[in-house]
DNA sequence: CTCGGGCCTTCACAGAGGCGAAACAGGCGG
DNA sequence: CCGCCTGTTTCGCCTCTGTGAAGGCCCGAG
């Protein structure tokens, strides 16, 4: 993502609505002029005057942990089984969708094994083993795209960053 | 946690250390010289001369950053015995995971064996040596976590960051 | 100081059960 | 006819748990 530029204290109003939106972005402060002060990793100040190299050098960090903020956002799943992560994207088939619906909810928590067997198959669960083998499709399916489903051992299953 | 001031490039060693160690910094950049970059957070640079001003800005910042880790560090357990610190996860088995609500329940202070062994096995102790064994395997499962489990002699445990 | 004995730590082993994954088969639509 | 989706079977690994046994460390008795 772009990083964009905000003038000190003129453009205040712009720097918060730039917060609320997380788009990572640098201050310039003038002389004399004390910095706006935040942790939020996606903000950064530079004093004026500034040669260009030392901007560029803020901007391009910026642009990194915009990066790794936007690699850690959550999947996205529409109601036709279309699933988009990491800018890549792949088709699910019924059962899939509808177990991927569940895991999503649950991102980075555990998804039990009761909840995904109820979810997959509404009317029932066909086999003993079904579910594991669908686990097993799905993690095929998901590792181009960076994704993991990881075991719970007991307890279920959890979908989070490969 | 307190932040370091790091030369440059005079420093090099002690910032690679600093960096391992995870311990905030911020490093001085002489005039002309170009600033290491990382787009870890607990790390920023400034351009020599800068006024004590922005120094303490910037260290301030890098303090509020390092609580803010800090905070992540500390463990919590969920109800399907998963157990998050420092930004990742371990599951735990029903047992360790009875055992690690008690050593959580009295964090940083001592945790009876008598109440461990109670808490692990609510029907009575299967054996004299198996609390021993559990809390072996616990240790060895909390340490990729940062955590450690102290052992307070013919009293108990503890449980604290490694 | 030395010895003996708690008190812990750690390893090795085995039974039970959960889970992984390949292979096979039927159904359905293009 | 072919390929994808789905369910079933089956084999085998790995995890979890408890048990036994071999030390290591510390402290008090002698």
């Amino acid at each position: 993502m772009k990083v964009e530029l905000v003038q000190w204290p003129s453009e205040e109003q712009r720097l918060t609505q730039l917060r609320r939106d997380e788009v990572p972005r640098l201050v310039l402060v003038p002389e004399g002029m004390s910095p706006p002060l935040t942790p939020d990793v996606l903000e950064d100040w530079i004093r004026l005057p500034a040669t260009e190299d030392d901007v560029r050098s803020r901007m391009g960090v910026l642009t990194d942990r915009a990066a790794g903020v936007e690699e850690a956002r959550v999947p996205e799943l529409d109601e036709n089984g279309l699933l988009r992560a990491g800018g890549r994207w792949v088709s699910l088939p019924p059962v899939e969708h509808r177990l991927m619906i569940v895991l999503l909810d649950r991102y980075r928590a555990v998804a039990s094994r009761d909840a995904l067997a109820r979810a997959g198959w509404p009317g029932g669960i066909p086999g003993r083993n079904v579910l594991d083998v669908h686990i097993v499709r799905l993690r095929r399916r998901l590792a181009p795209l960076g994704l993991a489903i990881r075991t719970v051992r007991s307890r279920g299953y959890l979908l989070e960053l490969g």
